[in-house]
RNA sequence: CGCGGAGUGGAGCAGUUCGGUAGCUCGUCGGGCUCAUAACCCGAAGGUCGCAGGUUCAAAUCCUGCCUCCGCAACCA
């Protein structure tokens, strides 16, 4: 008979810098279903993988000197190694520099492009080289790149575009025909009123403007561009238009696509239009995470506060780290990462709770009978509540692995270790080993916290892939004993298990040397971040280029917020010859009360540019006082209209 | 009036669908136990459930208005 399939996928990670924990995050949890879903009996198909091209790195690694290929081999290879580290089992890595998926992606374009879903056209606007984006009018026009505020350059090139303008209606019906695609449910509200219902725009699927892709294979210098070339990898690996695509038989359509919430955008809605061109089924279910939020905000390098797995994974444990990122946070919404948190996590829930109980149990099992289970058992009415809840866990993380709840999962798991250790008290073995003829309860007592032991082992198996064989091993629990129907069940453990008590299977933390020494190791990490804080990008340039830009004083005449933007004020500068209103992002520090009548310094023969709707003709002067902090240079006492270089 | 999420004891969260004694984890304090990794078990202190109105016998929960924080979008010429 063949078995249920189950296809889950992480995206593919662009390999321009090596992973930080986001990325162990997603994978994690796809590597949890994985298991979980493959010790139910499914047959699974996980995927994981890196979207290697792109105009980034080919200049990262220019500026290297190597190869593109040669510099994301050597990034590969680390993210392979981090996978391999935590115990991920992906069944498959795909890169998007292989051929089979270069391949199919060229077959995949030219098919579009003969069923007319792709046209050429022409491509105008603001690009930022280091973003690889093209800002529309309505994003950005002439401004700098909305996401990393680097300058932007004018550029215009012939490309490729798919009509995703068509296809608002048909996404939209989809929706609504597949309650569940999207997950959590208020990402979808998000999708529909911010993207869909203000009217799609045909995307722009190729570039000129770089080499490092697959080229369309029926126009030379042309360039596939990320979303058909990254977005396909979902079906190239399972050889989708490849001589053969059994896999994709078996496994399409996915039932799964794990992915941050920063790119459910492209999942729900570019995805799903690609496949309805192709004629191809619609994966089952997109469901966006939130993110690990440092606590002083989103991890950047830029703060020294980018946390390396491997780090964390080579001094605490992968299976530490793999609890702690499934059950600290909700999975749909965003958490905090902290070292307090962490540490608290793994000797509370892992070395107090789980690892003592066994080690308690392995200790009385050996003093009392030897590491034996002897048969001759005495059961009493308060081993009822114990069997109850051990036996009544497994529906309920099953119930929670459906809705990707990992959390709730552990956590009811977790009442178990609780209730074992609670159970303990209530029996105390200890009065009962000194009393010869209680020796039948205590042989109860002791299988029965063996069976919790085994039973916890089974269900934490794919949270903790490496702790429960340990577990197992210390209880002396056979294959057949652990697999996962068993753990609903009482009384598995055969009475021939041989119990032997090993090495503490999560040994505590000293929780304040340990902060101690990871605060003095960050701090000398934010310090070396900050060491070469200099602005990138700025080259050298001599005087007459200096003296093209026209700087003037000029007097703040009124000034008035700009509503629908946050950032911005409106500003009326009298700069000697007349009136000009120059548009600025200085709202968060200064209200129209601090600038009216003041001079400052203004680039005045600056491109004017449209913000949010207002004409701007110009730009003001102000430093970046600070992360956070930004000072309008004020040159109050000097006679408008002065020139200043 | 752009879209969405959140505001609950010191910290992090649940509870809000279908109103009815405010719950969990960590921390603090007190007690118990000694099998165990200074762990485990029990108990206590600590909250006007963001603010203001309203509906109701009764509101964390329903309604109205407001404030604050976060993300997306727009955006720091």
């Amino acid at each position: 008979m063949k078995k249920e399939t189950f296809y889950i996928s992480t995206p593919i990670y662009y390999p321009s810098d090596n992973l930080h924990i986001g990325h162990s995050y997603t994978t994690v949890a796809a590597d949890a279903m994985a298991r979980y879903k493959r010790m139910q009996g499914y047959d699974v198909m996980f995927l994981t993988g890196t979207d290697e091209h792109g105009q980034k790195i080919e200049q990262k690694a220019a500026a290297k000197g190597v190869t593109p290929k040669a510099y994301v081999d050597e990034i590969v290879a680390n993210i392979q190694s981090l996978w391999k580290l935590m115990n991920i089992t992906n069944d498959d890595f795909i890169r998007t520099t292989e051929p089979r998926h270069e391949k199919a992606v060229q077959h995949i374009f030219r098919t579009l492009y003969e069923k007319g879903e792709i046209y050429k056209g022409k491509y105008e606007g603001a690009y930022c080289t280091p973003c690889e984006s093209f800002w529309t009018q309505t994003q950005l026009k002439e401004g700098k790149c909305p996401d990393c505020g680097r300058e932007v350059r004018q550029a215009e090139e012939e490309a490729y575009f798919f009509k995703l303008s068509g296809y608002g209606d048909r996404l939209l019906k989809f929706y609504e025909e597949n309650p569940g695609f999207i997950e959590p449910q208020a990402r979808l509200n998000e999708m529909v009123n911010n993207f869909i219902k203000p009217g799609l725009e045909d995307l722009c699927v190729s570039r000129t403007s770089f080499t490092w892709g697959i080229p369309v294979d029926f126009d030379p210098g042309h360039i596939v561009y990320v979303w058909v070339d990254a977005l396909s990898n979902y079906i190239t690996a399972l050889g989708y238009a490849s001589g053969d695509t059994s896999k994709y038989k078996r496994y399409w359509p996915a039932d799964v696509h794990l992915v941050g919430k920063e790119i459910v955008r492209f999942h729900t809605i570019i995805w799903p239009t690609m496949l309805m061109a192709l004629g191809e089924p619609l994966p089952q279910k997109v469901f966006g995470h939130g993110w690990l939020l440092m606590g002083d905000g989103k991890m950047s390098k830029s703060k020294g506060n980018v946390i390396d797995p491997v780090f964390l994974c080579e001094r605490y444990g992968v299976d530490s780290i793999r609890y702690f990122l499934l059950r600290e946070v909700p999975f749909g919404s965003d958490g905090v990462f902290s070292n307090e948190a962490l540490i608290s996590r793994i000797n509370s829930d892992l070395a107090n709770d789980l690892g003592n109980l066994l080690s308690r149990t392995a200790a009385m099992t050996e003093k009392y009978f030897s590491g034996t289970l002897p048969p001759a058992r005495e059961s009493d009415p308060l081993d009822d509540e114990l069997i109850d809840l051990a036996t009544s866990r497994a529906t309920l993380v099953e119930g929670y692995m459906e809705k990707f709840q990992f959390s709730t999962a552990l956590s009811e798991i977790w009442k178990l270790v609780s209730r074992a250790n609670k159970y303990i008290d209530e029996t105390t073995p200890w009065i009962l080993g000194k009393d010869e003829s209680k020796t039948g309860r205590l042989a109860s007592v002791l299988y029965n916290l063996c069976e919790c032991l085994r039973i916890v082992s089974v269900l934490v198996a794919p949270f903790l892939p490496a702790t429960a064989p340990l577990i197992q091993a210390q209880i002396g629990a056979q294959e057949s004993e652990i697999a996962w129907d068993t753990a609903a069940k009482w009384g598995v453990l055969s009475s021939a298990a041989r119990i032997q008590k090993g090495d503490a299977l999560c040994p505590r933390i000293d929780a304040q040397k340990e902060i101690e020494e990871l605060n003095a190791l960050l701090e000398a990490k934010q310090t070396a971040a900050q060491a070469p804080a200099k602005p990138e990008g700025v080259a050298t340039i001599d005087f007459t280029d200096f003296m093209k830009v026209e700087l003037r004083v000029a007097e703040v005449v009124s000034c008035e917020p700009i509503k629908r933007a946050k950032k911005l004020l409106k500003l009326t500068l009298n700069d000697g010859e007349g009136e000009r209103t120059v548009v600025s992002g200085i709202a968060p520090w200064y209200t129209p009360d601090d600038l009216i009548g003041k001079r400052v310094c203004l680039v005045a023969n600056l491109t004017p540019a449209t913000l949010c709707g207002v004409e701007s003709q110009g730009m003001i002067l102000a430093a970046d006082a600070a992360e956070n902090d930004v000072r309008v240079l004020f040159v109050d006492g000097v006679p408008v209209g002065s020139r200043i270089r």
